[in-house]
DNA sequence: AATCATGGATAGTGAAGCTATCCAAAGGAT
DNA sequence: ATCCTTTGGATAGCTTCACTATCCATGATT
């Protein structure tokens, strides 16, 4: 198929996939002469992967285009390209910590939660120092964050993880397997912190109607608001 | 405190603070004379706490006002404001789905799990919407994500909020009350997050090393790289 | 009194993510 | 074959966002 039909069943406009073809998040079309290019089912898979780690996991242009690399990397294995993918995803936190007051009690927190969850710690994991960057936030507002009261996330994380591997490792073909592991790890991201807010209202509604332990009726009740 | 030392003691740039005053995210010093002002301990934890919410918790700085103002806002009951406040939170997910195939499904498996879970469907609810939007995604892509896959998300959601709305009643003090739910919902996000990151890392790890069932010992082995 | 810092206003900066315009060559219709 | 449309590639522009830098009159400090 042409640019044109490419955006037409993609609902991408044109001169955006043009833009994605120029940033190397979707690899170029097959050359049919000097100035017309056909694109196959791949690209449009491609093309709807790529929107959807940037519009719904908030993913840069410049993540994207460094997961994908890796994802599509042959000189790797497969586990360390998964690593590599999912390490490059971005996550929206920039600064670890310069000149911060709070950060080693971040740090000492961060490294004694994992030690109890029996994780290894690689503080040069991303995600080590995006945890790091957000304790520190929540000791310099004075808000409880204690190996204690993160342990019970921290084992909610580690079902969830082993929960989303096992799916991951039902794809069999490894590309499919790698683009699993990506799609999964940041588009469940906003499935779970939206499903958190939820819960937070219905637990807030409870409250405030007083009903501290209705359970799973199927009560629902008026909308509200 | 005048503007110097407030920038000094919370390291933001007093451009920032003079931005951050402009924009109503920190109300205005007390007036000591004509050409200056005078900011207390309140202005500082305040300043904290919005830089927490835009650096760490991602919002924006108009999502950020939104916030703050149904915080203070004085005209409404102590739960309104909570809900208003958490509302205005933004979810990173701008666009619910405008001409999008698989959003009549997404919202159906949204809606089912809910109600499965027991919890009020409030379509209006932005966190509802966003979850549709990632659903959405997910079935565009072709990843399972029946209201059974979800099951165990939404529940372990639900228990979140309980632990999350116990927490927040510790507090006394309605406005420290309602500024602990704000900066407990955004701040835990990335928390959250990473811990779940970790934990993939991990049992990607484990899967690699090949024991699959490593529980949680202390073994913690060396770190590595 | 002289100097300097302060707070307020205004305009500017840089990054990010598109979007619009232009152009030459190819393809199709006549 | 010729005209006209379409295509893909290149370039430059646009919009938003979060700051940041400059200017200025006033009041504080020495």
């Amino acid at each position: 198929m042409r640019l044109a039909e490419l955006s037409r069943r993609s609902g991408v406009s044109t001169a955006t996939i043009k833009f994605y073809l120029r940033e190397g998040l979707l690899p170029p079309g097959h050359r049919i002469s000097s100035t017309q290019a056909d694109y196959d089912e791949e690209h449009l898979r491609r093309l709807q992967l790529v929107r959807a780690l940037i519009q719904v996991g908030g993913v840069s242009v410049a993540g994207a285009r460094a997961v994908l690399t890796a994802v599509d990397d042959a000189s790797l294995d497969q586990l360390s390209r998964m690593g590599t993918a999912v390490a490059a995803l971005p996550q929206a936190l920039p600064a670890p910590a310069e000149d911060d007051a709070e950060a080693p009690a971040a740090e000492r927190v961060a490294v004694e939660l994992q030690r109890r969850l029996g994780w290894r710690v690689v503080p040069e994991n991303p995600a080590h120092q995006a945890l790091v960057s957000a304790l520190s936030a929540l000791l310099r507002l004075g808000y409880p964050c204690d190996g204690e009261a993160l342990l019970p996330y921290g084992e909610l994380a580690g079902r969830l993880a082993e929960h989303e591997l096992a799916l991951v490792e039902q794809f069999e073909a490894p590309t499919t397997q790698l683009e699993a592991a990506v799609a999964l790890t940041v588009l469940y991201e906003p499935v779970l912190l939206s499903l958190r807010r939820l819960a937070q209202a219905e637990q807030a509604s409870r409250r405030l109607r007083g009903d501290a332990g209705a359970g799973d009726g199927g009560e629902a009740g008026g909308a509200e608001d």
